[in-house]
DNA sequence: TATGAATGAGATTTCATTCAT
DNA sequence: TATGAATGAAATCTCATTCAT
């Protein structure tokens, strides 16, 4: 455990923290520029290197942050007490919107899959951090195949994949597709008519 | 249109670009080396740069090699005579396939993502290369929906993001999801499972 | 308006610039050698990097510097007390010997006209560095047509230039003046001699 | 005596010279591109390489001929039954116009100057090609001593240089010189002011 | 003689990292 | 803690020249 920042130390560390997420998001890890993070974190290079050691180390701060976030936000949903299928909507609504709203979280990961999560297989934290959302997801299945609404064979973690899949795909390559379909998919009515058919999948789906 | 070109370069020309599509998939086009590339084709800097112009006039040119293949392979699949539900599976399962075959394929599109599409977009050919898959998937959908297999209001486009989706997702980020779920998405007995859930998904989906 | 150096950062710059307008002067601007102006330079190649961006904007730079030291040594000759001819005699002495003595700048000249004056016309300074000789010159002649020592048909530009070339083509030519002629232009007595000849000949042509 | 070439091959010799002239004239010795000349001269780098050698000997050859082209229109300046004014300025005339109309000549000097003659060094016919030119104003200048048009106090040699520099550093500097003065000195217009200093200033000087 | 392909040495430029203050 | 300057290794790219046909 290292010893405590003064206030001072810990608003620097945040701001390149900040800086490194916008960068690497933008440009990868290799394509990530360390002048360029310092640079826009308004701290120096000097700094960086005295809180993270190495671009890498950086790389997986950032890396682990950014799981922590999200984490933190599935914390907050609450489906217990609704009907299971109004409880299903509103994970897989969570997770496109969430995804669509942090196509930096799905750059990192894109990134770091390139690397064979080499970097995450070094965390102590993120495996740990198991993903409420599983949690969730599990229990109004039961509840869903209980009273018959849902269909009872299904696998959650596949379900679970899923359902990452569904909006995940859509935000990363948002970019290909548009130029594939000519469309551009990044507007909020492209985001709507996505919401409405993933949910529509997975309820359909779970049907009996 | 350049002129033809002999045997010999012509052979040249596919080493570098068996070569650099595999140091792209392995590092992502910041992270590929030149040299490492001109070295694996057995071929010097020199040429590479006497074909290609650029890494980056390179990385375009792997890129579409890479759509073009995909499409070719997607040519194959017949599935006119088939019964809606079975021609769906099979669609299904080929995507799936060709995208757990085809690793290197997914780190392209993730890395071209990065970049937003920066160099899809000065292609010529990529976007002109319409996937047949798009049409077989309408043409099945439209026998299903008017024989009362399958339910009527399904947008193809939606659908066919869908499809690749549930594929590419799972293969793109079958490390961190390994590591996350402390299992390994790399064997066959996990494709075979993940090839039910997928198949199941969509057909189950598509119930009337 | 960038911040200014601190003192050490000063004195690399400068030890780059001089290091970078001798190998400029030796071998001109395609010619020269970056590595070669680094190692003179007592930096290194980076360093050369983060201050001058590339290499043809250090030759802009040394460039420039070269044009300021000619026009801050021609601000120091005073003719204004003296009669015309002696006056009209100074100036065209100063002029050969100061290209006599700056070969250097006789070459970067050169140089950037095989250019076709491409940097000089990207400089905001050297335009608008207007050369305090010209009005030196139009003052003596205006002087000089008054008395009736000079005639008073003379185009001030034209002869500016005939001023120069004078000297300039000398020094430019030298090696292959010397080589044609089969003796050795380089010598003190021979700048003498042009010397002599070059005022006589404008004295002689601005007789009335 | 290298045996005499096919008519084809002196063809191809020739186109390549005349490539390599545009192309070392256009960008110096350093800066020419082996590659651009062979293909500006429609043949191949083998050729070129079988003719000359290298690089540095086409150079040479290139430098040689231009040499002799100038004094080949020297040759066919005759001014022996002129009157020695008329026969001076035409002598001025010529070499500024000849100048004016062969930058590519300039532009070889300048680059050979830069290597301190080193190639002209090496070659056994220029320094033997004694110019027309020096005789024609010897002659002209002691036919006006003797009648008394012209002061008898003249060095040749020195009136030589000058008059090649009254043109050559207006041509070799227009670039330059149209920057810095803001006019363009690249216009017929230009050249007719600047020959008619130019015989002002010679005969000027001339007078007795 | 002619040609397209190939090459190796070396050029310019970049970048993560460390030093000196 | 903070900073600007410096560094060396390595990256991309270039080019005169030679090879194979």
């Amino acid at each position: 455990m290292p010893r405590p920042l003064s206030a001072r130390a810990a608003a620097t560390r945040q701001r390149i923290l900040d800086a490194a997420l916008a960068e690497f998001a933008l440009n990868g890890l290799a394509g990530a520029r360390v002048d360029e993070i310092a640079a826009r974190s308004g701290a120096n290079k000097r700094m960086l290197y005295a809180h993270f050691g190495s671009k890498e180390e950086l790389w997986l701060t950032v890396l682990e942050r950014a799981y922590a976030a999200k984490r933190a936000e599935e914390r907050e949903v609450d489906v217990d007490h609704l009907p299971p299928a109004e409880a299903m909507a509103r994970l897989v609504r969570f997770n496109l919107r969430y995804t669509a709203a942090h196509p930096e979280f799905v750059a990192l990961l894109n990134q770091e899959n390139i690397h064979r999560a080499a970097y995450l297989q070094r965390s102590a934290e993120v495996p740990a951090m198991y993903s409420p959302l599983v949690d969730s997801l599990r229990d109004v299945m039961a509840r869903g195949a209980e009273s018959g609404e849902f269909r009872g064979d299904v696998d959650p973690m596949q379900l679970y994949v899923t359902m990452l899949g569904l909006g995940h795909f859509w935000v990363a390559n948002r970019h290909t597709l548009s130029t594939i379909f000519g469309q551009d998919l990044g507007t909020g009515a492209a985001l709507e008519a996505r919401e409405r058919h993933v949910v529509e999948v997975v309820l359909g789906y779970l049907r009996p």
